[in-house]
DNA sequence: ATGGCTTTATGCTAAAGA
Protein backbone atom coordinates (compact mmCIF):
# COMPACT_ATOMS: atom_id res chain seq x y z
CA UNK A 1 0.00 0.00 0.00
CA UNK A 2 1.33 3.61 -1.16
CA UNK A 3 0.66 6.21 0.63
CA UNK A 4 1.82 10.11 -0.19
CA UNK A 5 1.23 13.20 1.37
CA UNK A 6 1.51 16.83 -0.68
CA UNK A 7 0.89 20.16 0.71
CA UNK A 8 -0.16 21.27 -2.70
CA UNK A 9 -0.96 25.65 -1.54
CA UNK A 10 -4.19 26.20 -3.31
CA UNK A 11 -5.60 22.87 -4.97
CA UNK A 12 -7.00 25.37 -7.58
CA UNK A 13 -4.29 26.70 -8.93
CA UNK A 14 -2.19 22.78 -8.96
CA UNK A 15 -5.38 20.50 -9.98
CA UNK A 16 -2.82 19.78 -13.17
CA UNK A 17 0.27 19.40 -11.06
CA UNK A 18 -1.56 16.84 -8.98
CA UNK A 19 -3.37 14.64 -11.43
CA UNK A 20 -0.25 14.42 -13.07
CA UNK A 21 1.76 13.20 -10.34
CA UNK A 22 -1.09 10.59 -9.49
CA UNK A 23 -0.83 9.33 -12.88
CA UNK A 24 3.06 8.87 -12.65
CA UNK A 25 2.87 7.95 -9.19
CA UNK A 26 -0.24 5.80 -8.68
CA UNK A 27 -0.32 5.87 -4.81
CA UNK A 28 -3.52 4.16 -3.12
CA UNK A 29 -3.90 7.49 -0.76
CA UNK A 30 -2.89 10.98 -1.33
CA UNK A 31 -3.76 13.41 1.91
CA UNK A 32 -3.48 16.82 0.36
CA UNK A 33 -2.86 20.04 2.76
CA UNK A 34 -3.86 23.77 2.32
CA UNK A 35 -6.42 23.40 -0.32
CA UNK A 36 -7.23 27.33 0.34
CA UNK A 37 -10.67 27.28 -0.84
CA UNK A 38 -13.91 25.75 -0.50
CA UNK A 39 -14.36 24.33 -4.15
CA UNK A 40 -12.59 21.26 -4.56
CA UNK A 41 -12.43 18.82 -8.08
CA UNK A 42 -13.39 15.93 -6.97
CA UNK A 43 -15.39 14.40 -10.12
CA UNK A 44 -11.50 15.35 -11.68
CA UNK A 45 -9.98 13.07 -9.03
CA UNK A 46 -13.15 10.12 -9.42
CA UNK A 47 -12.07 10.03 -13.45
CA UNK A 48 -8.65 8.87 -12.20
CA UNK A 49 -10.17 5.82 -9.67
CA UNK A 50 -10.15 8.19 -6.81
CA UNK A 51 -12.48 8.62 -3.96
CA UNK A 52 -12.19 12.13 -1.70
CA UNK A 53 -12.90 13.04 1.85
CA UNK A 54 -13.11 16.53 1.82
CA UNK A 55 -12.68 19.16 5.14
CA UNK A 56 -12.44 22.62 3.58
CA UNK A 57 -11.88 26.17 4.63
CA UNK A 58 -12.68 29.26 2.25
CA UNK A 59 -9.06 30.76 1.82
CA UNK A 60 -6.95 28.90 4.33
CA UNK A 61 -6.18 25.64 5.83
CA UNK A 62 -7.89 22.62 3.91
CA UNK A 63 -7.23 19.10 3.99
CA UNK A 64 -8.36 15.95 1.78
CA UNK A 65 -7.37 12.51 1.36
CA UNK A 66 -7.67 11.04 -1.84
CA UNK A 67 -8.03 7.22 -1.97
CA UNK A 68 -8.43 4.10 -4.59
CA UNK A 69 -9.97 2.31 -1.61
CA UNK A 70 -13.64 3.15 0.14
CA UNK A 71 -12.85 5.79 3.03
CA UNK A 72 -15.03 5.70 6.41
CA UNK A 73 -14.38 8.96 7.86
CA UNK A 74 -13.48 8.97 11.51
CA UNK A 75 -13.04 12.45 12.95
CA UNK A 76 -13.23 15.75 10.70
CA UNK A 77 -11.94 17.67 13.73
CA UNK A 78 -8.50 17.46 15.74
CA UNK A 79 -10.83 16.23 18.85
CA UNK A 80 -10.26 18.86 22.24
CA UNK A 81 -11.26 21.98 21.46
CA UNK A 82 -15.00 22.33 20.28
CA UNK A 83 -14.13 26.09 19.62
CA UNK A 84 -11.51 25.33 17.11
CA UNK A 85 -12.84 25.26 12.94
CA UNK A 86 -9.72 25.78 11.66
CA UNK A 87 -10.03 22.33 8.77
CA UNK A 88 -6.38 20.82 10.03
CA UNK A 89 -7.35 16.97 10.49
CA UNK A 90 -9.30 14.34 8.50
CA UNK A 91 -8.61 10.96 10.39
CA UNK A 92 -10.30 7.71 7.96
CA UNK A 93 -9.98 4.04 8.17
CA UNK A 94 -8.48 3.29 4.38
CA UNK A 95 -8.24 -0.72 4.00
CA UNK A 96 -8.60 -1.73 7.65
CA UNK A 97 -5.59 1.23 8.42
CA UNK A 98 -6.24 4.56 10.56
CA UNK A 99 -4.98 7.20 7.86
CA UNK A 100 -4.89 10.77 9.18
CA UNK A 101 -3.97 13.39 7.22
CA UNK A 102 -2.72 16.85 8.95
CA UNK A 103 -2.13 20.49 8.15
CA UNK A 104 -0.65 21.50 11.67
CA UNK A 105 -0.24 25.32 12.62
CA UNK A 106 2.52 27.35 11.23
CA UNK A 107 2.85 29.32 14.32
CA UNK A 108 4.76 32.30 13.81
CA UNK A 109 5.27 34.70 15.05
CA UNK A 110 6.32 33.58 18.02
CA UNK A 111 5.43 36.16 20.21
CA UNK A 112 1.35 36.00 18.82
CA UNK A 113 -1.33 33.98 19.77
CA UNK A 114 -0.68 31.82 16.55
CA UNK A 115 2.41 30.00 18.61
CA UNK A 116 0.21 29.43 21.47
CA UNK A 117 -2.40 27.48 19.72
CA UNK A 118 0.08 25.30 17.26
CA UNK A 119 1.45 24.42 20.77
CA UNK A 120 -2.21 23.54 22.11
CA UNK A 121 -2.91 22.08 19.15
CA UNK A 122 0.50 19.69 19.28
CA UNK A 123 -0.66 18.72 22.86
CA UNK A 124 -4.19 17.75 21.46
CA UNK A 125 -2.90 15.94 18.63
CA UNK A 126 0.09 13.97 21.38
CA UNK A 127 -3.36 12.98 23.27
CA UNK A 128 -5.42 11.79 20.42
CA UNK A 129 -2.59 9.75 19.34
CA UNK A 130 -1.92 8.62 22.59
CA UNK A 131 -5.39 7.12 22.46
CA UNK A 132 -4.61 5.48 18.89
CA UNK A 133 -2.17 3.75 20.68
CA UNK A 134 -4.09 2.69 23.81
CA UNK A 135 -6.27 1.10 21.81
CA UNK A 136 -3.90 -0.52 19.39
CA UNK A 137 -4.93 1.12 16.25
CA UNK A 138 -2.62 0.47 13.29
CA UNK A 139 -1.69 4.16 12.61
CA UNK A 140 -0.02 6.20 9.80
CA UNK A 141 -0.14 9.99 10.12
CA UNK A 142 0.98 12.32 7.47
CA UNK A 143 1.03 15.78 6.23
CA UNK A 144 2.63 18.86 6.87
CA UNK A 145 3.47 19.67 10.82
CA UNK A 146 5.47 22.35 10.21
CA UNK A 147 8.11 20.84 12.44
CA UNK A 148 11.94 21.05 12.09
CA UNK A 149 12.71 17.42 13.63
CA UNK A 150 16.38 18.17 13.92
CA UNK A 151 19.38 20.68 12.69
CA UNK A 152 20.49 18.14 10.09
CA UNK A 153 16.34 18.17 8.63
CA UNK A 154 17.05 22.72 8.08
CA UNK A 155 20.05 24.11 5.97
CA UNK A 156 20.43 26.84 8.44
CA UNK A 157 19.81 25.70 12.59
CA UNK A 158 21.06 29.16 13.21
CA UNK A 159 18.72 31.23 11.34
CA UNK A 160 15.39 28.63 12.37
CA UNK A 161 16.89 28.61 15.77
CA UNK A 162 14.20 31.10 17.12
CA UNK A 163 11.19 30.08 14.53
CA UNK A 164 8.18 28.68 15.32
CA UNK A 165 8.94 25.37 13.21
CA UNK A 166 12.35 24.86 14.95
CA UNK A 167 11.97 26.52 18.66
CA UNK A 168 12.86 23.95 21.17
CA UNK A 169 9.02 23.87 22.38
CA UNK A 170 8.03 22.26 19.08
CA UNK A 171 10.59 19.75 18.96
CA UNK A 172 9.90 18.87 22.36
CA UNK A 173 6.11 17.90 21.44
CA UNK A 174 7.56 16.06 18.29
CA UNK A 175 9.70 14.13 21.15
CA UNK A 176 6.67 13.66 22.83
CA UNK A 177 4.93 11.98 20.15
CA UNK A 178 7.73 10.07 19.23
CA UNK A 179 7.85 8.90 22.55
CA UNK A 180 4.37 7.35 22.64
CA UNK A 181 5.75 4.50 19.36
CA UNK A 182 5.53 6.74 16.28
CA UNK A 183 8.49 6.49 14.25
CA UNK A 184 9.28 9.03 11.73
CA UNK A 185 8.79 6.43 8.82
CA UNK A 186 11.70 8.79 6.64
CA UNK A 187 14.48 8.54 9.39
CA UNK A 188 14.41 4.98 9.44
CA UNK A 189 16.85 3.95 6.63
CA UNK A 190 17.91 7.42 5.48
CA UNK A 191 20.20 9.52 7.92
CA UNK A 192 21.34 11.74 5.21
CA UNK A 193 21.28 15.93 5.66
CA UNK A 194 20.08 18.03 3.24
CA UNK A 195 16.95 15.93 2.25
CA UNK A 196 13.82 18.83 2.76
CA UNK A 197 10.28 18.56 1.47
CA UNK A 198 9.81 23.04 1.49
CA UNK A 199 11.62 25.05 -0.05
CA UNK A 200 10.67 29.18 0.62
CA UNK A 201 9.78 30.61 -2.67
CA UNK A 202 12.07 33.26 -2.00
CA UNK A 203 15.68 34.47 -2.29
CA UNK A 204 16.61 31.29 -4.60
CA UNK A 205 16.15 28.90 -1.66
CA UNK A 206 15.05 25.79 -4.17
CA UNK A 207 17.88 26.06 -6.53
CA UNK A 208 20.42 26.14 -3.75
CA UNK A 209 19.15 23.50 -2.09
CA UNK A 210 18.00 26.03 1.15
CA UNK A 211 15.02 23.91 2.27
CA UNK A 212 13.88 22.25 5.38
CA UNK A 213 12.39 19.12 6.12
CA UNK A 214 8.68 19.56 7.57
CA UNK A 215 6.10 17.07 6.06
CA UNK A 216 6.60 13.67 7.61
CA UNK A 217 4.85 10.89 7.87
CA UNK A 218 4.32 8.50 11.46
CA UNK A 219 4.13 5.35 11.50
CA UNK A 220 2.72 2.76 15.03
CA UNK A 221 4.49 0.11 15.60
CA UNK A 222 3.25 -2.81 13.76
CA UNK A 223 3.17 -0.38 10.86
CA UNK A 224 6.79 0.80 11.54
CA UNK A 225 7.53 -3.51 10.57
CA UNK A 226 5.18 -3.38 7.92
CA UNK A 227 6.80 -0.30 5.91
CA UNK A 228 8.83 -1.07 3.01
CA UNK A 229 10.26 2.36 1.88
CA UNK A 230 9.63 5.99 2.69
CA UNK A 231 10.92 9.03 0.07
CA UNK A 232 10.95 12.39 -0.84
CA UNK A 233 9.79 13.14 -4.73
CA UNK A 234 11.45 16.68 -5.10
CA UNK A 235 10.85 16.78 -8.92
CA UNK A 236 7.43 18.70 -8.60
CA UNK A 237 9.23 21.59 -7.15
CA UNK A 238 11.20 22.10 -9.79
CA UNK A 239 7.76 22.67 -11.92
CA UNK A 240 6.41 25.91 -13.78
CA UNK A 241 3.90 26.88 -10.88
CA UNK A 242 4.99 24.72 -8.15
CA UNK A 243 3.83 24.31 -5.04
CA UNK A 244 6.40 25.25 -2.38
CA UNK A 245 6.05 21.45 -0.73
CA UNK A 246 7.11 18.20 -2.69
CA UNK A 247 5.73 15.12 -1.77
CA UNK A 248 6.92 12.31 0.39
CA UNK A 249 6.04 8.51 0.06
CA UNK A 250 5.19 6.37 2.46
CA UNK A 251 5.34 2.11 1.29
CA UNK A 252 3.73 -0.60 3.37
CA UNK A 253 3.37 -4.17 2.25
C1' DA B 1 13.60 36.80 6.33
C1' DT B 2 13.98 43.68 9.47
C1' DG B 3 10.35 39.45 3.99
C1' DG B 4 13.53 39.40 -1.74
C1' DC B 5 7.46 35.12 -3.73
C1' DT B 6 2.74 33.18 -3.99
C1' DT B 7 -2.09 32.82 -2.96
C1' DT B 8 -6.75 34.32 -1.42
C1' DA B 9 -10.32 37.69 -0.85
C1' DT B 10 -17.52 41.71 1.10
C1' DG B 11 -10.16 42.49 -3.49
C1' DC B 12 -6.65 46.70 -6.30
C1' DT B 13 -3.97 46.29 -0.50
C1' DA B 14 -3.63 43.20 3.44
C1' DA B 15 -2.88 38.86 5.52
C1' DA B 16 -0.78 34.42 5.77
C1' DG B 17 2.60 31.32 4.81
C1' DA B 18 7.48 29.19 6.89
Amino acid sequence: MRIASWNINSIKMRLEHVRNWLRQHQPDVLLLQELKGLEFPAAEFRALGYQSAVLPQKAYNGVATLARHDIKIEYERLPGDPLDEQARYLETTINGLRVIGIYAPNGNPVESDKFSYKLSWLDRLQERLKLLREDEIPVVIGGDFNIIPESVDCYDPVVWKEDALFRLETRKKWRSILNLGYTDAFRIYNKQAQQYSFWDYQAGAWPQNRGIRIDHFLLSPDVTDRMVSCTIDTIPRGLEKASDHTPVIVEIK
